[in-house]
DNA sequence: CCTTGTTGTAATTGACTGATAACAAGCTCG
DNA sequence: CGAGCTTGTTATCAGTCAATTACAACAAGG
């Protein structure tokens, strides 16, 4: 059995953390319960609270790394080509990890918090200013890729998009517009 | 003392579901507890269950409140004038009730729940439906749209944008890019 | 081998929270 | 007035949840 396995702290912190993503992704900051991130990640609910002192901190790393990630593929693509109708393309790529948009989406309703909401708004500027650097795109063009990704991340909370996506009439003429996905 | 007038239930109903708004806007839908709610309309806690039943049938009356309180804006605006720069130019009433793009995006964070989901799927289908309509937009030009009000309101969230916005680099940036606000 | 530091769990706690039940205070109408 | 319906509260419960404590298993180095 895998849970008999001795790990370093960093290893099973790494595992926890990716545990903490996808079960915050599912149910928000508030709905996800630290004994069902012990659960997806094997291992007790009071070992989760003390690699990561509060279940606040591991939110804030499960932010951190979604965030870190999210830039990682706007570089990837910008080197193939670095412009906005190439970063727009690999929007798939977000949509094929929907963990990423889902933990952005609830960082955001988790602002009211004054720690989180300071991690959010850097790391959310840090995601808009790589974007404008790494494209040159004005402020404006900017504002309308984000935009877009806005409407996104929203929609895969509806659950209209995505992974087994909820057919419905409108969500289905939205997503044409964004030609095939 | 108001809170010693006898109101029918009805009208103390409004009054709950008013708190309501405010509350979840703030805090979300796990987040907010009905004891908080019921402070804010100044009842007991138990009469607030009691009036809709459970936490979950009071989220669902915010929500239906709200998207219907953002459907009446747009209706006005397009009486003023059916197309969607006069649309846009009246998301300035969306942001002066911050609590209805808070609502709408806690509704979203909150899909992960069957229920809800469904009721938000259905809502925010409606107001697709409703700006396409009202303008004659085609669903790309209502898709930009949309996407700059999500765009909002994920601002409103971080509260960079809306009533004491927090004053942060990138924001002010991008606040520019909207004109005047 | 044994001591010391690290990884991990079981047991528990104390605070919280949505919901229920029982009761009280008004209003209305015959 | 007083019976019955409506409005509203107090008291309380049963369940939940993050966090603490104490302890156990194991590894590494002297």
């Amino acid at each position: 059995m895998a849970s008999k396995v001795r790990l370093t702290a960093k290893e099973r912190g790494d595992e926890v953390l990716r545990a903490a993503v996808r079960a915050f992704s599912a149910s928000g900051y508030e709905g996800t319960k630290t004994d069902e991130i012990a659960r997806l990640a094997g291992v007790s609910q009071p070992y989760v609270i003390r690699l990561f002192g509060t279940k606040q901190q591991l939110f804030l790393a499960a932010v951190e790394t979604v965030c870190a990630r999210i830039e990682q593929i706007f570089r990837e693509a910008a080197a193939e080509r670095p412009d906005l109708a190439t970063l727009g393309r690999n929007y798939d790529r977000l949509l094929a990890e929907p963990e990423l948009l889902l933990v952005l989406l609830h960082s955001f309703s988790a602002s009211g918090d004054p720690v989180i909401g300071d991690c959010v708004r850097q790391r959310f500027g840090s995601i808009y200013t790589l974007v404008r650097d790494l494209t040159g795109a004005t402020p404006e063009q900017t504002r309308d890729f984000l935009s877009a990704g806005m409407l996104l991340t929203c929609m895969s909370a509806m659950q209209v998009i995505g992974p087994n996506p909820i057919p419905i009439q409108w969500a289905q003429e939205l997503i044409q517009t964004f030609g095939i996905d």
